[in-house]
DNA sequence: CTGAGATTAAGTCAAATGCTTGAATTAAAC
DNA sequence: GTTTAATTCAAGCATTTGACTTAATCTCAG
């Protein structure tokens, strides 16, 4: 019967992409997604079938929009699961929490080591891969909401203020989580850098840097000479 | 006459040097360094030689710390001159202007569009290059007494948040403004996002996240449960 | 139980890459 | 004016890569 699709054909093949991606991500979180040729990944998922990202994916491009995709799933998952505890509050620290804490609960959830944060770093600072990311990441309703709901409780900004420290607040999640998973997998830390604590630690910065006071334009263009 | 060394043939060698260099900053800042061969810089840079990069820098991590250098001189430069201007002064702006400042200066000097910053932002994000930043970049007198002077006037933090703060900072200015470069580069800024306007939006997003109320830690740890 | 379609295995091939080599060019040194 | 060393050029080599092809294996509907 081929009710839900889960035959035993569509099942092994379920298991082969899984197997893919999964090596995938850690060779890309490893030596960065340009280094690594599908080859190498078919042969590190166990298959003898050096075409298998091919057959199952497509291109490399493909391969890595697919495992962003596998990944925002949760997230997004998580994200609403905070978000319907956190209710109408009007603490900014617990919107901020939404921002954050969906990333670092997956993340913690995939054990240590985990690789999916220096994927996702790597692919959101390549070139010509940074588009992926935004198609597949964001634009998820949970987070619009997440936005729109942060974005009412914060102080009047300039728009254009707001829109700027939101990507800011963006790349410190992105980038700091890497940082910290790598920190986590190499057991560098003469700390514990518990996903928990990066889930505070960030929060509280990302809270601090959107409600910072904005020095005020000028109107036009001077040379710097403050007296 | 070699005095100075400026004989006309090290001068050739040297200009074909910058060549390589300003042409192998244009292209890994629009492909990333790992999708780049030696062969294509050497071309782009108008070297018929196609080992010219083996020749003048070595191997690819060779010519990448090269042109490291290259900026890092510059920044440190125009640092100590704001250094020298800020004096004393107890506003932390000032001190965060000292860390935002000569990355936005110099980048400025470069013209539009400029590759620098994204150039910079992939090597740091990348899993094998990345050391050679920090042995590049950081470690720079100037840096250091930045932070240390930024250190002295930050309220007491604990050790471990200002180190963790340090780093987000440190992500923030590199990635910031590799967002920038290409937002200038590809003009699609509906807004005027100049450098000047950058550095002011880093230094009041820095500052704010520098200062930021710290949440105690819990003792242990403890399953969320905040009601 | 059998055949068709899906999946995996194994190998081929042209193009590209890093590295090396030797010849040609250039300007300083004698 | 010849020698010498630094630099540039052009080609070659072993390896890798992505795309493609062919064959073997597996699943399951009829």
């Amino acid at each position: 019967m081929t009710v839900g699709g889960r035959s035993a054909r569509t099942e092994r093949a379920t298991e082969t992409r899984e197997a893919i991606m999964t090596a995938a991500e850690r060779l890309f979180a490893e030596n960065g997604p340009a280094a690594v040729s599908s080859r190498q990944i078919s042969e590190a998922a166990g298959q003898g079938n050096n075409a298998a990202v091919g057959y199952h994916f497509g291109t490399k491009a493909d391969l890595i929009r697919a495992m962003l995709e596998r990944g925002s799933g949760p997230v997004e998952r998580i994200r609403e699961r905070i978000l319907a505890r956190t209710g109408d509050s009007d603490d900014i620290r617990d919107w901020v929490g939404c921002l954050v804490r969906p990333v670092t609960e997956y993340l913690d959830s995939r054990g240590v080591p985990s690789w999916h944060a220096r994927f996702v770093a790597q692919v959101m600072t390549d070139p010509v891969l940074r588009r992926a990311v935004s198609e597949a990441a964001l634009d998820r309703p949970p987070l619009r909401r997440t936005l729109h709901e942060l974005g009412r409780r914060l102080p009047d900004l300039p728009k254009r203020v707001r829109h700027e420290r939101g990507d800011m607040a963006r790349l410190l999640i992105v980038h700091t989580c890497a940082e910290r998973e790598r920190a986590l997998a190499e057991g560098t830390g003469t700390l514990q850098p518990s996903w928990r604590h990066t889930a505070m630690s960030l929060t509280d910065a990302i809270t601090g840097l959107l409600l910072a006071p904005v020095t005020p334009q000028p109107p036009t263009e001077r040379e710097e000479n403050p007296t």
